[in-house]
DNA sequence: GCGCAGAAATGCAATGACTGCAGAAATGCG
DNA sequence: CGCATTTCTGCAGTCATTGCATTTCTGCGC
């Protein structure tokens, strides 16, 4: 990566981190786009050729995170259906949240929604594209018809689970508890989320004449 | 009914009117708040004390939607559980909304939010409300803890379905069709997607040792 | 019919997000 | 070093949205 790349991605993290810290210190609302490029020595107008929008700044990275879960959908093993690569993969994802140093981060990014609808309307637009993505594998397939309900149903609860995992204990007590490793309990929810999915997908299968063959 | 309300209700509705008539004729990108105060004969700034954004006009008897099923959901008779009122109130609104003639209405939301982010955002924040409603009220039902992820992913996956069958037939055929009476394949398919989330509910509670009762 | 209190409509001005455009500055390469 | 390509910036303009002050109804009691 030559030094062109590597600036970028350094100014790109620049406003990221100013824009958060502006948006803890006064909030979403009172913080202008003219200020967070005032706190990462940028132009206004730069502004916009990283981010295509403020909200956009908040979820800086799910861009990533979109494209890391399509390759896995992709390039799967052929003997992997679609199902469980969506449920190995959250679940990393959740052990690697764990990990990760910026809890702190995260958890403004759920203050941050939490009290901004339009906020909650632009994740809810992103985690849109990841029930897409995942319909689309899961109906591959299962071999559904295009207007099959069943991924639409599947995919639909497998980001319900994902959102309510990830913004796991959102409450009060969370700052005071530690988080480190891949916390069994969630693990054990993810397990219980699928459970749930397969129990749907094989009551579906019993009703329906044609079992749609899993992969 | 005062002559007060009846027009404000006049006024709401021209608005609505002329909007979604702009939004045909240049698309709703193209279409300033400007213009339809305009075409709707009131002042730009009175536009906002009907309708508090642009996006706003587009979902502008979802709100009364909402409170449909929150009356239907608090008010169910005791015997009724939230799963099965919410599957009845599901039918009658698809079956509703099969009768209705603003069928054409229906149709142009759907390709304003297909093209538009910035309006599918919005309706998933809208769908999102939709979602909580339930999934406290199936909680409730199922009398599961606070952080229990099964009312959520029911709620999901009902909520899914029920876009599914709202935007059922946007393909291009749709214009072409017939649409009367309820509709017995969208019934068919309703059915399925509570089968399918009677079958995750079974699944949970055999692997659970302490099957939450069902009310 | 008249006048008043409250509600609604309006006008005005300001803020702030976002965009297109054209010039300036930086970078990589030969 | 000089050129081609990117990137950054400043500027002007559009548009949504809001607060505030003013004006115009409407319902109602007299």
């Amino acid at each position: 990566m030559g030094l062109r790349e590597r600036k970028k991605e350094q100014t790109r993290r620049a406003i990221e981190d100013a824009a958060f810290r502006l948006f803890e210190e006064r909030g979403y609302a009172a913080t202008t786009v003219a200020d967070i490029a005032a706190a990462a020595d940028i132009a206004p107008r730069t502004f916009f050729s990283y981010f295509p929008s403020k909200e956009a700044v908040v979820f800086g990275d799910f861009d990533e995170v979109f494209g890391a879960l399509e390759t896995r959908m992709r390039e799967r093993a052929d003997g992997e259906n679609a199902f469980e690569a969506l449920r190995e993969w959250i679940g990393e994802l959740i052990a690697r949240g764990a990990e990760k140093d910026d809890d702190d981060r995260e958890w403004l990014r759920h203050c941050l929604v939490r009290d901004n609808d339009a906020l909650a309307a632009h994740e809810r637009h992103i985690m849109g594209r990841f029930e897409t993505l995942i319909a689309e594998s899961v109906a591959i397939d299962l071999g559904s018809a295009p207007d099959d309900l069943q991924p639409k149903l599947i995919a639909a609860a497998a980001v319900a689970a994902l959102m309510a995992l990830s913004s796991d204990g959102d409450d009060d007590t969370r700052r005071t508890k530690k988080r480190h490793g891949p916390d069994e309990a969630d693990l054990a929810r993810l397990d219980e989320a699928f459970t749930f999915l397969r129990g749907g997908i094989a009551a579906l299968q019993e009703v329906r004449g044609t079992a749609p063959q899993p992969k």
